[in-house]
DNA sequence: GTAAAGTAGGGTAATTCGGGCG
DNA sequence: TTTGTCCGAATTACCCTACTTT
């Protein structure tokens, strides 16, 4: 970590995903995704009327986490 | 030391922000910023020509105050 | 003073929320 | 246990025109 900036939640330099997004990208309905931050398993963002945001960069890091590639030439 | 002091200079941290720019940080768009201002979810100031502003702060700490990440690790 | 961009305000469609059921 | 769907309610997005800011 940084030990000269107290930066608590590095929460304003990615792009926001909705959940319509989000569903896409996994290919679910967007419930499910509403149902993975939930339970904790993916970082959200609420907006004031409680609407929830998504990290680009968590949501791709996720996505390739779960990729299983068999990388044959 | 008292906080009394007029912003004659670019000196101060709570600079204000664009309901644009506010859309930006929180994916929406800049009209809802506007009615989030209407419903009173978050502190304005109002230009003489009617148009708002918002302290950069504030904005910050809502959108910390409602970031939930993810306890992974 | 003119021009371009952004914002305000109103109205309507789309999305999301939350709980519950299969 | 996880996911998809139905419901009602709330929030948000996009349409327009007029005014403000730069």
């Amino acid at each position: 970590m940084t030990a000269s900036t107290q930066q608590t939640h590095p929460n304003n330099q990615d792009q926001l995903l909705t959940p319509g997004e989000v569903a896409t990208l996994f290919r679910v309905d967007p419930k499910t995704v509403t149902r993975w931050a939930t339970a904790g398993r993916i970082g959200s963002i609420r907006t004031p009327g409680g609407h929830r945001r998504f990290r680009e960069t968590e949501v791709r890091a996720l996505l390739a986490e779960l990729t299983n590639d068999v990388g044959s030439l």
